[in-house]
Parts: structure tokens; sequence; C-alpha cells
DNA sequence: CTCCAAACTGTGAGCGCTCCCAACTTCGTA
DNA sequence: TACGAAGTTGGGAGCGCTCACAGTTTGGAG
């Protein structure tokens, strides 16, 4: 039997302060900051620290501070969604990247099923992260009740259809963004203005669709198809929607990743675009600028997103009050409308 | 001032056992499996947990048990790969799903950058994580020698580079898997077969290339391109082979999704496939089944090579040594060769 | 009825850290 | 010369848990 490399243990602060001829108190204050210390102490823990490879142990200082120094990004979506789909690359990028310059350190975990959902309910509340990033929530998702209940701080991205009192969330302003681009294609002449919407339980498939209705009024249930913002979804949204409504002649796709597929089944019917059928998107990111044609798009801010989630979570920690923060989208006029 | 949330102190043991009438003692036994505890205080305490909703506090407990019940699943590449490429999702999947059967949580971290690297490394030795899985690493990752000087165990997926000796890793038979495809393309009467390699600095790139050579010889340095695994990147290469070996009549693309680059700018060439050139694949992914034609491929052992990661993982926590496993490929044939 | 093993329970020590307070230096200034 | 302020230091208490061990109860065998 070897000895397991996990018990030959590690040098403790005091190892440390023992080397550097100092108190433990002393070591502390170096690790934290070196306030209050003085010059040759400050040089001789930073020494001690160096030759014996010295780190913190996180658990004992989270034992007392309360604190672990890691927030969760939790995912509850089907794991194979998530890594189609840009968008939430970008948020997660986002994220990391400004906790990173508050040296907080992301988790990421994926809540694919109620067991799961459970496990990190329970692993969560046991103290492993401050406050948790909620991504991609259907309508009547079960986990923010839970983490609510646990007390645990956190923030909502979209807004949580049914739950928004008492919720910390920052959405984009789906529904206007969605008034922009159907008004835009019905100011290009377009009159059978069809649309690709998301799930119809969550904000950005119910938001959009309503901000279409705003424009185009209740409209022609033909011209109304539902996809789950996978490309391939967004094909099929289309295909079906060509035998439904054969003359329609513009179509607003709720993501661009639909809206790619979208463009696939349309030239594969013989439709040209924008000539014979003008298509929008909403997302505005990456895949947009490789489709032909360049597909028109509604842009989501998603540094801001990223970077007001992170900001609101921090406070939250910090004991600030709940809040919502809706973010404006702005049209980007490309090649396929 | 509202009372940050976290400070609202959630109950401890001592609450649980003041209510259940019991020790701190018999509540950690309840637990930590509930042997030795008998019937009425067994109730009594799983009474109180409910009734106060405890949750140990997993700092405490890692504080004297020096384990924390998760592992690392550390990600060196730029985010962007990440997301557009299947395989890291097999591999993520099957790892949370045979880790949490363990009752451990997978974390994943991103290490893009050596400023992550240096984050990530101080991260796992302050004791967040019992051990880790290393994914996608390049020739000379310093992570290697970073985690192993610090006593980490960790798996690495892939053959490391250069650095096989003492390392624990799981690998897939890349080179014999190249040869199958090769042998297989030429077995079907093809004479100028091409090669699309990933990295040369990854397992994946060199092995493959390696199997391919042992098929065709030195072959023609015409015949070899050079991609990132990303599906543009197989575009780009395909038609660079084009340009090069016009009569080339066969190519293997060593991963699914540069195959599938391959195809489009094939296909955008006038070269029918499988009947001009014909197309192999490595990986067998989702995306193998979504070309046209449907890709003939090499199928890797996803679903195993996640288990051996986690086994061979959780054995060296407890002390095992050393160890490398490879596991066999498989050819697929389907209608692109 | 006695005794011993087996089952169960309580308690103290201690994991490695931060925080606080008391104590000890220095100085500059009254 | 004396004295307070500011800077610096050491060390005790305690975060919430597990673990070892000692003590208590129970019950069956002798």
């Amino acid at each position: 039997m070897t000895e397991p490399s996990r018990l030959r243990s590690r040098p403790t602060m005091d190892d440390v302060a023992a080397m550097a001829g100092v108190s433990r108190g002393t070591v502390s204050r170096v690790l934290n900051g070196g306030h209050n210390v003085s010059r040759q102490a400050l040089a001789a823990v930073e020494r001690a620290i160096s030759k014996t490879g010295y780190v913190v142990n996180q658990h004992a200082r989270s034992l007392v501070t309360q604190r672990s120094g890691s927030v969760a990004f939790i995912l509850s979506e089907p794991q194979d969604k998530l890594f189609e789909d840009p968008n939430f690359n970008n948020l997660l990028r986002g994220c990391t990247q400004v906790l990173a310059e508050h040296d907080i350190t992301l988790l990421l975990t994926m809540a694919a099923t109620a067991q799961d959902r459970q496990r990190i309910g329970r692993w969560v509340t046991a103290g492993h992260v401050d406050g948790a990033l909620l991504v991609s929530n259907h309508l009547g998702s079960p986990l923010i009740a839970e983490l609510r209940e646990r007390g645990l701080p956190f923030v909502v991205c979209g807004r949580p259809l049914g739950q928004e009192r008492d919720v910390t969330y920052v959405a984009s302003d789906d529904r206007d963004g969605a008034r922009q681009m159907t008004g835009y294609l019905r100011s290009t002449g377009r009159r059978r203005i069809a649309i690709i919407t998301g799930p119809l339980d969550t904000p950005g498939g119910v938001d959009r669709l309503a901000g279409y209705r705003e424009i185009v009024g209740a409209g022609d249930p033909d011209l109304v198809a539902t996809g789950d913002y996978t490309q391939a979804s967004g094909e099929a949204a289309m295909t079906r929607l060509l035998s439904q409504a054969p003359d329609l002649d513009a179509v607003f796709v709720c993501s661009d990743l639909m809206a790619a597929g979208a463009i696939t089944a349309l030239q594969r019917a013989g439709r040209r675009v924008p000539e014979d059928v003008a298509v929008g998107g909403f997302d505005d990111n990456r895949i947009a600028t490789t489709t032909t044609p360049l597909l028109t798009t509604i842009r989501q801010p998603w540094a801001r997103q990223s970077a007001e989630m992170v900001r609101l979570l921090l406070a939250h920690i910090d004991g600030a009050e709940h809040a919502a923060v809706i973010l404006p989208t702005e049209l980007v006029v490309r090649d396929s409308a």
C-alpha cells in the first residue's frame, strides 16, 4: 500500500510562521493583503511561503469566513442544446471573465434531470458556492423555488416566467427586439410574415411572439411554428411553414441558430433569400455572419448581460435587495432581409 | 443595511442534535450511513433534519476528512472550440454520470490562458477538489507538470505527448483507427488518399497521421493538410488539398466535424461524395449522421473512455499507482466511403 | 442471577484558518 | 521628559464537523 498522496499533508500556516520566525497572525495578515505588517516580516513570510510551497486551505478559511470564493453557473437544459448554442458560450465566457476580476471562480454545473437538480440543491447549500447564476429556465422551473428556500443568493438569466416576484434577473428586451424585427420586415414591404418561435415555456419564446403579434396582429395561425432553438428544429419548422403557407414572403426566426436551419430549408425548397423570402434572426452571434446570405438579426448585448448578472449577484451576496434589469436590443441589418 | 443572507446562519449539527434529543455524534453517524444507531434515534434525527432544513457544512466536513467530494474537469482549450466539438459533450456527460453514481460532483473549469491556468492551479491545490480530469492537452502543456508538482491526483484524456511517464491517462487507439480507415479506403480501390490531420501538437494529430502513413507510406506531401478540429478548418483544409492535388480520390479527415466541413468544400468544388472522392471521418459523433452523405468514420468509445477515466481517477485518489489504458476503435461504414 | 459481548451513545480533541484584543514598539509632540 | 497615536505583533477563541474512545445499555448464555 502506498501512502495516498492527499495524506502527505501539506504545509500549514504554522509551518510557514515557524520558518519565517513570526506568528500565525502575521502570516494570515500577509495572506490577506499584507496590511499592518512590517517590511521584513512581509519579506520573511513570502520567502517561507515559496520555500514551503504553502497554499491556503480553502476549507479552513471558508469555515470561518463563511465564503467560498466561487459561484455556480447552473444550466438547466439538456446538454446537447447547451453545446450547440453559441449564446451559452458568450454568456459563460463573459461571466467567467468578470468574476475573475473579482478573483472568484465560476463553476459550471448541469441540471438536466430532476435528480441532478436535487444533488445540485444540496451541493450549493452545503457551502460550495456563495451564489448562483441560473441559465435557461423554463416555466415553473423548480430550481428557483428551491434556491430561494435555501437562502442562496442567485441571479436568473432571462425573465423567470411566472416567478418574477422577489427574484433578481437580467433579461434583454425580447419583446421590443421582436417588434423591431417584425416592424422592419413590414417596412420593407413584406406582407405575409411568418414566425418561428422558441419553446413557449421560455421567456424568449413567449415574449418574442408577443412582440411579433403587436405588429402583425393576431394573424394567421398557419404563419406560426415553434422550434427549440436548435438548428435542426429551425429547419423542420421552416419546412412546416412552407407547406402551411406557401405564399409567405418573410419569416422572423427567434434565434440565429434556428434561422440558419430555416435558410437551409428555404434554399432547398428553391426559395431565394431574401428575394423570395426575407429572413430575420435573433441573437446576433457567430453564426449570423457565417450564413449565406449574412443574417439580418437582433443583437443581444451578451457582454452587458454577463456583466450585469455578475454585478447583481455580488451585490445580492452582500445583502442587496432584489432587482430586475432589462437590457435594450438592437436591429442589425445585413443581407437576409 | 439588510442582514446579508449568508449570515442568517444555517442550522448546525448541534441544533439538530438538540432538537432530536441526541448528541452531535449520533447526528454525525446518521449523516454518514446510519450505522450503529438505534431505530428511534435515527428517526428522531431524520425528523429534526427535515424540520430544521439542515444541510451539512461541507467546509467543516472537508476540513477534517481532507476530502471535498468533487473533482475538476479541466479544459485547456479556447472556449469556442469546446463548444463546437461534440466530443467534449460526450466526455463531459459520461464523466458527470459516472461520478454522480459515486455521489461526486464534477466541476468544469476552463484554462484558456496562462493566467487561467495559474488561478486553477492555486484553486485545485487549495482543496476545492480531490482530483482532476484533464482534457485536450497539447504538447508540453504545463498543467500536467503543475498538477503533478502540487500532488493532486489526475487523469489525462488522450496520450500526453512527451509526458507519458508517471501520468495516468486513457486514450483510444488513434493509430489503429487511422490504420483501419486508411486501409479501408485503399481496399475500396482508392489510390490517391489525402489526409486532413488535427493539430500536430495533439496526440490525435500525430498518432492518426502515423497510422495513415503506416498504410500509404511516406507519400505525397501535397496530400497532407492540417486543421484544428473545427468545421471551418476542415473546409479550408479540403480546399487547399483540392488545389494541391486535384486528382485525389479519397480523404481521411481526422475528425467528424472537420469531415463535415470537407464535404461542404468538396461539393462546392463539384466533386461527388463518394463517387469522385471518398471521405472518411474519425469520432463517430452526432454530426456523422447528419451529413449528406452519411459519414463513414471510426468510432471512439466515449462511454468507456469516461468510465475508465473516472475509475482510474478514483483509484488514484485512493493511492493507486499510475496506469495507462488504451481503448480500441472501430470502423463504422456508412455512405461517404 | 451474573457476566460478557455487542449495540449504542456522549464527549473531547482537533482539522487550519480568521478575527479580535491585548501588548509592545516607535515616534512626534506637548 | 513624558505621553498619546499609530504601527506592529502574538495568541486565544471558535468556525462546524469527524473520529476515537470511553461509558452506558441490552440481552443472551452460563
